[in-house]
DNA sequence: CATATTGTTCGTAATATTGCGAACAAATGT
DNA sequence: ACATTTGTTCGCAATATTACGAACAATATG
């Protein structure tokens, strides 16, 4: 069937896995980086740089803008896109919590 | 068509990818928790904490095997699972390197 | 020995993801 | 005005994920 059982969960481990779902792909990882190596708003050399169609590329852009990580914003025929520092910024956070989480004092291993 | 073409990409991209995927659901983010907070092997209670049938669970246990951020051992009915700490320490550093790349010194809003 | 208990495997169905070509709209260039 | 560039939207196909019930094997309990 699967229904979505998602809303069962805590939200704050929904919110985590939403943003991990946005990372779990190499082309949107690449186009992360990409942006950041820019370290400014670029637009479809994103295309040149991924392995990938133009209309692939932009599904994930899609997927990256749909999880706040990016923006875009329309400049004549192209488009701008750049990260979104806060949403980058929180990211970081809430992984450095739950990694934190993970971390017992002693392992016992099976 | 949906070709695999994950393998043109950066190995170490597709790497984080794969761990990320892995960590993209609430159930098995609560599932890592969960072996952590008791900070040892334990079985099926997870079943009973996680909102899903044994079924599923067991298919979530398998995914987190099949990343390699668990173990588990088969102890008479029962069955042992584990965080497998120095995964998790390569998951930390792997995620840290990655948002430090995304952190560019001067950011260009567009 | 009968019978729970526990965990796995298998099959199955619904939905999501991945990937692209075709068609389209808007702006740019000639 | 016409072609080109650029990005989006739509539709489609292949595959993956999510979720579970039924059936099964192995250990444990009466």
């Amino acid at each position: 069937m699967a229904e979505a059982k998602i809303q069962l969960f805590d939200s704050d481990l929904q919110e985590l896995a939403q943003l991990y779902k946005a990372l779990a792909h190499p082309a949107r990882l690449q186009i992360l980086k990409f942006l950041a190596s820019k370290n400014a708003c670029f637009s479809g050399d994103i295309t040149e740089e991924v392995p990938l169609g133009r209309t692939t590329v932009n599904q994930h852009l899609g997927e990256l803008k749909k999880a706040g990580l990016i923006n875009a914003t329309p400049n004549g025929t192209k488009t701008n896109y750049c990260l979104k520092p806060e949403i980058v910024t929180k990211l970081k956070e809430l992984s450095l919590k739950f990694f934190d989480d993970l971390r017992s004092e002693e392992y016992i291993n099976c």
